[in-house]
DNA sequence: CGGGAACTCTCCCCCGGGGGAGAGTCCGAC
DNA sequence: GTCGGACTCTCCCCCGGGGGAGAGTTCCCG
């Protein structure tokens, strides 16, 4: 072919990469045009040049960014087959991820379109999450009992201390909202072991024997954020149960739950409750 | 809750949402906090827009883009349940479409993988594209015969016309690759109905007897490039085929192939051929 | 009351281009 | 030759934030 001066429109037609796209390669020396008018500044490419572009427009439709796409090619000229292999096999393995991730938003999206009611909305669960969270200090309860009357109780009580109605200074500033630890290791109706707890700061003015002051040990925990009425909580668990499994997690401490609204002020509809489970790498092998 | 100033960090923290993110939603108007110091610029949420940060976390990870996350939340404020159905149903469609990709490229992912001698290319075919063609005037001949004698020859035929070794003026100029358009309907062996042309501009200076001046009509084509020697096209034929059954398309007229660059120049492995199908969007309803 | 750690602010560049403005250029047809 | 349409150039803003700089605040503890 002895036209070998192809402008950046028919190039662009012939390889299915747009001009702008070119113009950024030509920038970022991934695929500069073999000739250029010095004086319009027009670039033009040679046939030997397709291929290249065409070698770029697979790889980024693959999904590569265009530093790897780079680095293959490079890799490619240099006869460097394990450098690209891995490249494919890791680009395989975050697209498989991929893949999953858009079916659980298909799932999602189903469950939400069948509950118009809501006007596409039940949202009662996040996704969960692992975070770090620094040790608290903290104004804290334990008392044995059972679930629906001592965790009410003992929060009125921490409440009272803590911003009391009754014109008293407060025992201490608050730092968090309200929390409660539960040490069982395992579900219990009647003598749970519950510990009721709000993050404070500063000096306290308290007696000891009427609430202690304790610090909340930090670290890793996978958190859930339940939107809805209380007994609802339990798919929040269940939901953390699963992803910890999942993801080769195992339980590191009693979990806790943080009510971050006042069941006084919005529609139980709307109680927003995180659920917060501590959480340990597994070990290799038992 | 009486402490309802938030700070961005705890807010952030809360809802899952990079301080980032929630700056920028400020900045839009999509989640604006509720309180503000005028002298520091610092921003102070209150507890009752956790909710609304959740469900544009959740929106988000959907696959919304920012202005819809706005568009659903307030049409979920008014109450309209349809304009949010609608949204899900396209973001849906979109998701499926989406796998759909995901899915293909996976497939050419390992596909590439398992051809370690070619550096994980093998990318003998692009995907196809539709794509829009003008109208080309072309310098033509037609024939009958069989593909492997006469296209050579007619190929020949056309460069000693149109870039003449001899010294004489060319008949016209190049404007293109040059191409071979098949008028049969189905494959023939023999006695094909063959037409090799090239794309010309300006005057031209033959006999009408030699060769034919002629305008091959532009529209939309459905188009893939084949790398790799001539004899394994048929596998670009193929995934045409397939593409344009998939997309519910037809074919409206004869196939061309463009030969982009030169079987005396470049090695076997390295030539390119575009495959083009002109198409129409299939019927309602036989 | 002071000091230091942690927090927050704004501003700017990065991804991988798409869309469009405004200006300059080419080329084919007459 | 020349005129108009098509082509190309550069420059700037957009997505949805991430990363980081450099400066200003808050707040907790002693």
């Amino acid at each position: 072919m002895p036209v070998d001066q192809i402008p950046i429109g028919t190039f662009s037609r012939i390889t299915h990469l747009s001009q702008k796209a070119l113009r950024l390669y030509d920038e970022r020396g991934l695929l500069i045009p073999a000739a250029r008018d010095i004086c319009t500044g027009y670039r033009y490419y040679t046939y030997d040049q397709i291929e290249r572009g065409i070698r770029i427009r697979h790889l980024l439709w693959l999904g590569f960014g265009l530093t790897e796409v780079e680095a293959i090619l490079e890799a490619r000229e240099r006869g460097d087959a394990g450098t690209i292999q891995e490249h494919f096999a890791r680009r395989l393995a975050e697209n498989e991820r991929d893949i999953g991730r858009l079916y659980a938003i298909a799932e999602a999206l189903r469950r939400q379109q069948q509950d118009p009611f809501n006007g596409g909305f039940s949202m009662s669960i996040t996704e969960p999450v692992i975070k770090d969270i620094p040790a608290l200090r903290a104004l804290s309860l334990r008392e044995r009992g059972v679930y629906q009357e001592v965790i009410p109780r003992m929060i009125r009580e921490l409440f009272t201390h803590v911003c009391p109605e009754d014109g008293r200074q407060p025992a201490a500033r608050v730092a968090g909202p309200i929390m409660f630890i539960c040490h069982d290791e395992e579900y219990r109706e009647a003598d749970a072991d519950i510990e009721v707890a709000i993050p404070i700061t500063g000096p306290v003015s308290l007696e000891e024997a009427i609430a202690g002051v304790v610090t909340l040990p930090g670290g890793r925990f996978a958190s859930v954020l339940h939107t809805g009425p209380y007994p609802a909580v339990g798919k929040a668990y269940e939901r953390l149960f699963a992803y910890i499994n999942e993801h080769g997690l195992v339980p590191a401490g009693p979990s806790r739950e943080l009510y971050l609204n006042d069941p006084a002020e919005v529609p139980e509809k709307e109680l927003l409750t995180e659920v917060q489970f501590p959480v340990e790498n597994l070990p290799p092998s038992p």
